[in-house]
DNA sequence: ATCCGGACCTGGTCGC
DNA sequence: TGCGACCAGGTCCGGA
Protein backbone atom coordinates (compact mmCIF):
# COMPACT_ATOMS: atom_id res chain seq x y z
CA UNK A 1 0.00 0.00 0.00
CA UNK A 2 1.79 2.85 1.36
CA UNK A 3 4.18 5.22 -0.24
CA UNK A 4 5.28 8.50 1.26
CA UNK A 5 1.87 10.25 1.00
CA UNK A 6 0.01 7.37 2.60
CA UNK A 7 2.52 7.08 5.43
CA UNK A 8 2.49 10.83 5.97
CA UNK A 9 -1.31 10.79 6.04
CA UNK A 10 -1.25 8.09 8.69
CA UNK A 11 1.37 10.01 10.65
CA UNK A 12 -0.74 13.15 10.70
CA UNK A 13 -3.78 11.22 11.82
CA UNK A 14 -1.88 9.49 14.57
CA UNK A 15 0.18 12.39 15.82
CA UNK A 16 -2.45 14.07 18.02
CA UNK A 17 -3.25 10.76 19.68
CA UNK A 18 0.32 9.67 20.29
CA UNK A 19 2.53 12.67 20.89
CA UNK A 20 2.68 13.46 24.56
CA UNK A 21 0.68 10.35 25.36
CA UNK A 22 1.74 7.56 27.62
CA UNK A 23 1.35 4.02 26.33
CA UNK A 24 -0.71 2.45 29.07
CA UNK A 25 -0.89 -0.94 27.45
CA UNK A 26 0.74 -2.70 24.51
CA UNK A 27 -0.12 -6.10 23.15
CA UNK A 28 1.64 -8.20 20.55
CA UNK A 29 -0.83 -10.78 19.30
CA UNK A 30 1.72 -12.77 17.32
CA UNK A 31 5.50 -13.04 17.55
CA UNK A 32 6.31 -11.71 14.10
CA UNK A 33 5.27 -9.63 11.13
CA UNK A 34 7.74 -9.72 8.27
CA UNK A 35 10.40 -10.28 10.91
CA UNK A 36 10.20 -11.27 14.55
CA UNK A 37 9.00 -8.53 16.86
CA UNK A 38 11.53 -7.52 19.51
CA UNK A 39 10.96 -9.92 22.40
CA UNK A 40 10.88 -7.00 24.83
CA UNK A 41 8.60 -4.81 22.72
CA UNK A 42 5.69 -4.79 25.16
CA UNK A 43 7.95 -4.25 28.13
CA UNK A 44 9.78 -1.33 26.51
CA UNK A 45 6.59 0.37 25.37
CA UNK A 46 4.44 -0.08 28.44
CA UNK A 47 4.53 3.10 30.50
CA UNK A 48 6.64 4.99 27.97
CA UNK A 49 5.51 8.38 26.70
CA UNK A 50 5.79 9.18 23.01
CA UNK A 51 7.61 12.48 22.64
CA UNK A 52 7.40 12.77 18.84
CA UNK A 53 5.95 10.89 15.89
CA UNK A 54 8.13 11.30 12.83
CA UNK A 55 8.35 9.91 9.32
CA UNK A 56 11.45 8.93 7.38
CA UNK A 57 10.80 7.55 3.91
CA UNK A 58 7.97 5.04 4.39
CA UNK A 59 8.86 4.43 8.03
CA UNK A 60 7.08 5.87 11.07
CA UNK A 61 9.21 6.60 14.12
CA UNK A 62 7.81 7.15 17.59
CA UNK A 63 10.41 8.56 19.97
CA UNK A 64 10.10 7.41 23.56
CA UNK A 65 10.80 9.51 26.64
CA UNK A 66 12.76 6.68 28.20
CA UNK A 67 15.08 6.61 25.19
CA UNK A 68 14.87 4.62 22.00
CA UNK A 69 12.38 4.79 19.16
CA UNK A 70 9.55 2.58 17.95
CA UNK A 71 10.04 1.92 14.23
CA UNK A 72 7.12 0.85 12.05
CA UNK A 73 6.65 0.08 8.36
CA UNK A 74 3.25 -0.69 6.83
CA UNK A 75 4.55 -2.96 4.08
CA UNK A 76 1.94 -3.39 1.35
CA UNK A 77 -1.26 -3.78 3.32
CA UNK A 78 -0.56 -2.35 6.76
CA UNK A 79 -2.91 0.02 8.57
CA UNK A 80 -2.63 1.95 11.80
CA UNK A 81 -6.12 2.69 13.04
CA UNK A 82 -7.07 5.02 15.86
CA UNK A 83 -10.20 4.21 17.75
CA UNK A 84 -11.78 5.25 20.97
CA UNK A 85 -14.75 6.85 22.64
CA UNK A 86 -15.56 10.30 21.37
CA UNK A 87 -13.45 10.17 18.23
CA UNK A 88 -14.87 11.33 14.95
CA UNK A 89 -15.18 8.96 12.01
CA UNK A 90 -16.56 5.49 11.78
CA UNK A 91 -15.19 2.87 14.11
CA UNK A 92 -15.35 -0.71 15.01
CA UNK A 93 -15.70 -1.61 18.60
CA UNK A 94 -12.02 -1.54 19.63
CA UNK A 95 -12.55 -4.49 21.90
CA UNK A 96 -13.34 -6.65 18.88
CA UNK A 97 -10.08 -7.56 17.20
CA UNK A 98 -9.89 -9.00 13.73
CA UNK A 99 -7.63 -11.71 12.43
CA UNK A 100 -5.04 -9.27 11.14
CA UNK A 101 -4.87 -6.95 14.13
CA UNK A 102 -1.34 -7.88 15.12
CA UNK A 103 -0.23 -5.22 17.57
CA UNK A 104 -2.41 -3.02 19.77
CA UNK A 105 -1.48 0.06 21.78
CA UNK A 106 -3.75 1.76 24.29
CA UNK A 107 -2.80 5.25 25.42
CA UNK A 108 -3.37 6.86 28.78
CA UNK A 109 -6.23 8.81 27.20
CA UNK A 110 -7.98 5.54 26.40
CA UNK A 111 -7.32 5.64 22.67
CA UNK A 112 -6.65 2.35 20.93
CA UNK A 113 -4.16 2.23 18.08
CA UNK A 114 -4.18 -1.00 16.11
CA UNK A 115 -1.53 -2.20 13.68
CA UNK A 116 -3.43 -4.30 11.16
CA UNK A 117 -1.66 -5.98 8.25
CA UNK A 118 -3.25 -8.72 6.18
CA UNK A 119 -0.16 -9.58 4.15
CA UNK A 120 2.28 -9.14 7.00
CA UNK A 121 4.89 -7.43 4.85
CA UNK A 122 5.02 -4.72 7.48
CA UNK A 123 7.51 -4.55 10.31
CA UNK A 124 7.82 -3.21 13.83
CA UNK A 125 11.15 -2.86 15.57
CA UNK A 126 12.86 -0.85 18.28
CA UNK A 127 15.76 1.47 17.70
CA UNK A 128 17.77 1.38 20.91
CA UNK A 129 18.95 4.63 22.35
CA UNK A 130 22.05 5.90 20.61
CA UNK A 131 21.96 3.20 17.96
CA UNK A 132 21.39 3.47 14.23
CA UNK A 133 18.99 1.14 12.50
CA UNK A 134 20.19 -0.83 9.46
CA UNK A 135 16.91 -0.27 7.60
CA UNK A 136 17.37 3.48 7.79
CA UNK A 137 21.10 3.49 7.15
CA UNK A 138 21.12 3.72 3.37
CA UNK A 139 18.05 5.81 2.63
CA UNK A 140 18.47 8.66 0.18
CA UNK A 141 17.15 12.20 0.42
CA UNK A 142 13.65 13.04 1.49
CA UNK A 143 11.80 14.61 -1.45
CA UNK A 144 10.81 17.62 0.67
CA UNK A 145 14.26 18.23 2.10
CA UNK A 146 16.24 21.10 0.59
CA UNK A 147 19.12 18.78 -0.25
CA UNK A 148 16.89 16.95 -2.70
CA UNK A 149 17.59 19.17 -5.68
CA UNK A 150 18.68 19.03 -9.30
CA UNK A 151 22.35 18.57 -8.46
CA UNK A 152 21.61 15.74 -6.06
CA UNK A 153 19.37 13.83 -8.46
CA UNK A 154 21.65 14.45 -11.44
CA UNK A 155 24.60 13.08 -9.48
CA UNK A 156 22.60 10.04 -8.41
CA UNK A 157 21.57 9.38 -12.02
CA UNK A 158 25.03 9.81 -13.50
CA UNK A 159 26.25 6.67 -15.22
CA UNK A 160 23.11 4.72 -14.42
CA UNK A 161 21.95 2.61 -17.30
CA UNK A 162 18.89 1.31 -15.51
CA UNK A 163 15.53 2.79 -16.52
CA UNK A 164 14.62 5.97 -14.66
CA UNK A 165 11.56 4.16 -13.31
CA UNK A 166 13.85 1.80 -11.46
CA UNK A 167 16.21 4.52 -10.29
CA UNK A 168 13.34 6.46 -8.74
CA UNK A 169 12.11 3.36 -6.94
CA UNK A 170 15.58 2.93 -5.42
CA UNK A 171 15.19 4.15 -1.84
CA UNK A 172 18.91 4.91 -1.67
CA UNK A 173 18.34 7.66 -4.24
CA UNK A 174 14.98 9.12 -3.24
CA UNK A 175 13.30 7.97 -0.05
CA UNK A 176 9.58 7.42 -0.11
CA UNK A 177 8.60 7.04 -3.74
CA UNK A 178 6.84 3.84 -4.79
CA UNK A 179 5.21 2.38 -7.84
CA UNK A 180 2.27 4.80 -8.07
CA UNK A 181 4.01 8.10 -7.58
CA UNK A 182 6.96 7.25 -9.81
CA UNK A 183 4.59 6.68 -12.72
CA UNK A 184 2.66 9.85 -11.90
CA UNK A 185 5.78 12.02 -11.51
CA UNK A 186 7.32 10.77 -14.75
CA UNK A 187 4.14 11.54 -16.63
CA UNK A 188 4.01 15.04 -15.21
CA UNK A 189 7.66 15.48 -16.18
CA UNK A 190 7.17 14.07 -19.68
CA UNK A 191 9.87 11.45 -19.21
CA UNK A 192 9.59 7.92 -20.59
CA UNK A 193 9.96 5.43 -17.71
CA UNK A 194 12.17 3.26 -19.93
CA UNK A 195 14.74 5.98 -20.47
CA UNK A 196 18.12 5.28 -18.89
CA UNK A 197 18.46 7.43 -15.78
CA UNK A 198 21.91 8.55 -16.85
CA UNK A 199 20.58 9.91 -20.12
CA UNK A 200 18.28 12.61 -18.87
CA UNK A 201 19.36 16.22 -19.29
CA UNK A 202 19.80 18.53 -16.34
CA UNK A 203 16.83 20.70 -17.24
CA UNK A 204 14.52 17.74 -17.35
CA UNK A 205 15.90 16.52 -14.04
CA UNK A 206 15.17 19.93 -12.57
CA UNK A 207 11.58 19.66 -13.77
CA UNK A 208 11.33 16.13 -12.43
CA UNK A 209 12.38 17.28 -8.95
CA UNK A 210 9.53 19.78 -8.96
CA UNK A 211 6.99 17.28 -10.25
CA UNK A 212 7.96 14.72 -7.63
CA UNK A 213 7.33 17.28 -4.91
CA UNK A 214 4.10 18.42 -6.52
CA UNK A 215 2.55 15.00 -6.94
CA UNK A 216 3.45 14.04 -3.37
CA UNK A 217 2.03 17.30 -2.05
CA UNK A 218 -1.21 16.78 -3.98
CA UNK A 219 -1.48 13.20 -2.77
CA UNK A 220 -0.93 14.11 0.88
CA UNK A 221 -3.62 16.78 0.59
CA UNK A 222 -5.99 14.06 -0.66
CA UNK A 223 -5.18 11.70 2.21
CA UNK A 224 -3.14 9.39 -0.02
CA UNK A 225 -4.38 6.84 -2.54
CA UNK A 226 -6.67 3.97 -1.56
CA UNK A 227 -6.46 1.26 -4.20
CA UNK A 228 -7.47 -1.48 -1.85
CA UNK A 229 -5.79 -1.42 1.53
CA UNK A 230 -4.82 2.12 2.43
CA UNK A 231 -6.80 3.76 5.19
CA UNK A 232 -6.11 6.96 7.02
CA UNK A 233 -5.66 6.59 10.77
CA UNK A 234 -9.35 7.39 11.16
CA UNK A 235 -10.28 4.51 8.88
CA UNK A 236 -11.32 6.85 6.08
CA UNK A 237 -10.21 6.21 2.52
CA UNK A 238 -7.67 8.40 0.77
CA UNK A 239 -8.97 9.80 -2.47
CA UNK A 240 -5.95 10.69 -4.60
CA UNK A 241 -6.65 7.64 -6.80
CA UNK A 242 -9.33 9.78 -8.45
CA UNK A 243 -6.59 12.16 -9.54
CA UNK A 244 -4.29 9.60 -11.14
CA UNK A 245 -3.22 10.71 -14.59
CA UNK A 246 -1.70 7.38 -15.67
CA UNK A 247 -1.55 4.84 -12.84
CA UNK A 248 -4.04 2.02 -13.37
CA UNK A 249 -5.40 3.80 -16.46
CA UNK A 250 -4.29 1.54 -19.28
CA UNK A 251 -5.89 2.50 -22.63
CA UNK A 252 -7.36 5.72 -21.26
CA UNK A 253 -6.63 8.86 -23.27
CA UNK A 254 -3.62 10.84 -22.07
CA UNK A 255 -4.92 13.63 -19.84
CA UNK A 256 -2.44 16.16 -21.19
CA UNK A 257 -4.07 19.00 -23.08
CA UNK A 258 -3.74 18.41 -26.83
CA UNK A 259 -2.09 14.98 -26.52
CA UNK A 260 -3.75 12.28 -28.62
CA UNK A 261 -1.88 9.40 -26.99
CA UNK A 262 -3.29 6.62 -24.86
CA UNK A 263 -1.91 5.28 -21.61
CA UNK A 264 0.16 2.13 -21.91
CA UNK A 265 1.01 -0.41 -19.26
CA UNK A 266 4.37 -2.15 -19.36
CA UNK A 267 6.23 -4.31 -16.85
CA UNK A 268 9.63 -3.18 -15.59
CA UNK A 269 11.50 -5.34 -13.09
CA UNK A 270 8.31 -7.24 -12.54
CA UNK A 271 6.21 -4.19 -11.70
CA UNK A 272 3.64 -2.27 -13.72
CA UNK A 273 4.54 1.08 -15.19
CA UNK A 274 1.95 3.35 -16.78
CA UNK A 275 2.84 6.10 -19.23
CA UNK A 276 1.86 7.95 -22.38
CA UNK A 277 4.17 6.86 -25.22
CA UNK A 278 3.25 10.02 -27.10
CA UNK A 279 4.25 12.76 -24.68
CA UNK A 280 6.76 10.95 -22.47
CA UNK A 281 10.18 10.81 -24.10
C1' DA B 1 28.70 -1.71 -8.60
C1' DT B 2 24.38 -2.93 -10.91
C1' DC B 3 20.64 -5.34 -12.07
C1' DC B 4 17.18 -9.07 -11.96
C1' DG B 5 14.29 -12.45 -10.17
C1' DG B 6 12.62 -14.80 -6.24
C1' DA B 7 10.96 -14.74 -1.70
C1' DC B 8 7.98 -13.23 1.98
C1' DC B 9 2.01 -13.57 2.79
C1' DT B 10 -2.92 -12.91 2.14
C1' DG B 11 -6.91 -11.65 -0.32
C1' DG B 12 -9.45 -9.93 -4.27
C1' DT B 13 -10.73 -10.46 -9.09
C1' DC B 14 -11.26 -12.75 -13.36
C1' DG B 15 -11.98 -16.52 -16.52
C1' DC B 16 -13.47 -21.13 -17.17
C1' DT C 1 -20.80 -21.67 -7.04
C1' DG C 2 -16.10 -23.41 -7.20
C1' DC C 3 -11.37 -23.46 -8.38
C1' DG C 4 -7.07 -22.08 -10.14
C1' DA C 5 -4.30 -18.37 -12.08
C1' DC C 6 -2.88 -13.95 -11.63
C1' DC C 7 -2.40 -9.50 -9.55
C1' DA C 8 -1.37 -6.05 -5.75
C1' DG C 9 0.94 0.18 -2.92
C1' DG C 10 7.51 -2.94 -0.51
C1' DT C 11 12.04 -4.38 0.06
C1' DC C 12 15.61 -7.84 1.34
C1' DC C 13 18.71 -11.15 -0.55
C1' DG C 14 21.43 -14.01 -3.56
C1' DG C 15 23.32 -14.82 -7.86
C1' DA C 16 24.63 -13.30 -12.52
Amino acid sequence: MPELPEVETVRRGLQPHLEGQRIARAEARRPDLRWPLPPDLVQVLTGATVTALRRRSKYLLADLDRGGTLLMHLGMSGRLLVEGAGLAGFHRDPSILSRHDHVVFVTGAGTTITFNDARRFGMIDLIREGEAHPLLAHLGSEPFDPDFDTGYLAAAFTGRRAPVKQALLDQRIVAGLGNIYVSEALHRAGIDPRRAAGRIGEERIAALVGHIRDVLTDAIAAGGSSLRDHRQATGELGYFQHSFRVYNRENAPCPNQGCTGHIRRIVQSGRSSFFCPRCQR
